[in-house]
DNA sequence: TTACCGAGTGGAACCGGTTCCACTTTTGTA
DNA sequence: TACAAAAGTGGAACCGGTTCCACTCGGTAA
């Protein structure tokens, strides 16, 4: 086991000062005459050198790496969120370092300090709702944050990025509204999420313009983890009154709740509609195939991480931007017009 | 912004020196009067001091970190990896850096040279089976690696995690010897990787315990990347001695090869008996649901650190180390009996 | 009483880069 | 030809930790 070669083994075998063999490290710092430059190239060359990121970053004072900070990757969304994160980062020579907070807030704690001793220029993360004060601290100390998929309303001086969810709840309620359901439940996030708020006002505005009065009991509000979504199924369905159409608007949720329609022997579309969000490979071999609202996560990916590295390169203006890209609508047959049941007959 | 506090101004603040400090945040390197220490750690909770990470690396000359090298996040199995592997580093206080190689080797070099570059202490990795040099000059600098899933032939002497893939493809390769099937068959991986061989040969065996022949059409060598799988189906689909059941044993491509089931309108399991190798969440949500070789991904990934960080604290006897974990099968309603088909009976 | 030992402490070098600054050599222009 | 400006170079400080070493104390054994 050798050890690496290090700048100032290059400068001694190139006859060089370390001085100038960082210069040619890093054009912009300064003049290096053509000549010596390609001597020194040569040199890092034969001796493979590589500089170490740790001396580079010691002296600069933070790392050309972001943290990214996602629930779990055992959920398909921020699987291939990270993937498109840790693809799109290599383009540009930055590292990624992945946590998870499980939804728990002390985690996320955990992982911001971890996050800060690596000296990170930047972070982008799904965050919890809690640590207000931990994601101030943060970015008071230079790093740059940028939440994607959901807000924080107290941190209203944060990058945003997130699909449009008003927008993909109302149309994802409209579609089943054309179709003829009048009852029709949705599952949703934790009312104190931006998503969960955002998505119950689209639904709520698609009723509104199509003079149906929204049932509460219709609504439910589920933990992004945990079993709820199974739950909120079972007592939906267990209703006399139960719902003919149902939206699963919290994607942690999405298979729990799928799974429990499999199990109760539900028929899809003709016992219930069903609408998705979160196009996930598997929603389309599933029987019937599942619609769905597609998040475009490669987008999300996208400006997030453009976002996180114009900050780091100031090459931003001041001032928080939210940026909101439009979700496809993908129609599959999970939908049909509501069957003319018992119940239905009853409430005319 | 304001700047963080280092070692210096906590030694000032407690009017101790440097020294002092850094033996209280590493207890085992000099002793410390208790008072001092009190005094000290009063000082650093006051300050919300946390030790940068890159001056500890630097020198140290090899950082908390492990890199993990796959293929991508967007197949559950690395995802799931990931999630298990992240989680478990942060236990033992250690970060993981993600790269993916697409299996692309030319990618797998570049993350590399990155992570050399990161002086990371460890890597866990899924090889794309190149690189042989890169891989020895990693180790030879000090980098503890592990391969995780595959090994490559040869690197004999380093440790390698995975399922016994020969017997897993046993075992499915018997269930469906049990049912009465003779004509079975196999989509695997490249047979230039570990898991393509052992899994063909665990196949091969089940069928000669059987005295069946091996049909060489039968088996279908297909690359990780691309729609190698859907292709597979259709052509094996549409020979006019088509099999009547079939193993999907190339973790990658199973979606695929399931898609194209579905889109043929193939009847499981009265067409077609199937079992694919790698259970993920949906795996039971199409219809019908599938049996699968269940990998134990959470053990992969603790073997997999506990090899990793083992090493890198010196605390493991030399000589590679091959953990073999054994895989489930999990029995679900995708194989039958083989219906007396046309086909069949013209083999009699 | 002296010599010795170990606990406790601080100074300073070191890890491997970056960067400022002083200095020498070109080059360009009057 | 003279002289200022620009190009090129190396020395040394610095980033923030760790660690080696010399040194000062007590306490204990000879």
């Amino acid at each position: 086991m050798k050890k690496a070669p290090t700048i100032r083994d290059v400068a001694a075998a190139a006859g060089v000062s370390v001085s100038v063999v960082s210069r040619v490290l890093n054009p912009e710092s300064g003049p290096v005459a053509p000549a010596k430059r390609e001597q020194v190239l040569n040199v890092i060359r034969e001796l493979g050198y590589r500089p170490r990121a740790a001396a580079r970053e010691l002296s600069a004072g933070h790392a050309l790496t972001v943290g990214l900070v996602v629930t779990d990757l055992a959920n398909p969304f921020f699987a291939q969120l990270a993937d498109r994160v840790v693809w799109e980062a290599r383009s540009h020579g930055v590292q990624v370092v992945v946590m998870t907070t499980q939804e728990d807030p002390h985690l996320e704690a955990e992982s911001l300090d971890t996050l800060l001793d690596r000296s990170v220029g930047g972070v982008i993360a799904t965050p919890t709702g809690g640590n207000v004060e931990k994601w101030d601290r943060l970015r008071d100390l230079g790093v740059n944050v940028v939440f994607v998929d959901r807000a924080i309303a107290e941190l209203s001086d944060v990058d945003v990025v997130s699909i449009e969810n008003s927008d993909s709840a109302r149309r994802a309620t409209d579609h089943l509204i054309a179709l003829g359901h009048e009852r029709i439940a949705l599952i949703t996030g934790p009312a104190s999420t931006s998503t969960g708020r955002s998505r119950i006002g689209g639904y709520r505005a698609a009723l509104e313009g199509a003079s149906i009065s929204l049932d509460p009991m219709l609504v439910r509000h589920v933990p992004f983890r945990g079993d709820g979504g199974g739950d909120a199924v079972g007592s939906l369905l267990a209703s006399p009154d139960a719902p003919t159409g149902l939206i699963v608007a919290n994607t942690a949720q999405v298979q729990s709740s799928v799974r429990r329609l499999v199990q109760m022997g539900v028929r899809i579309p003709d016992d219930l509609s069903v609408i998705v969000f979160d196009d996930n490979p598997w929603t389309e071999l599933t029987s019937p195939p599942l619609s769905a609202i597609r998040q475009p996560i490669g987008m999300l990916a996208l400006h997030s991480l453009e976002l996180v590295l114009g900050r780091m390169q100031g090459r931003l203006p001041a001032g928080a931007r939210t940026i909101e890209v439009m979700a496809d609508f993908v129609p599959r047959s999970s939908c049909a017009a509501p069957a003319r049941s018992a119940t239905k007959s009853v409430t005319r």
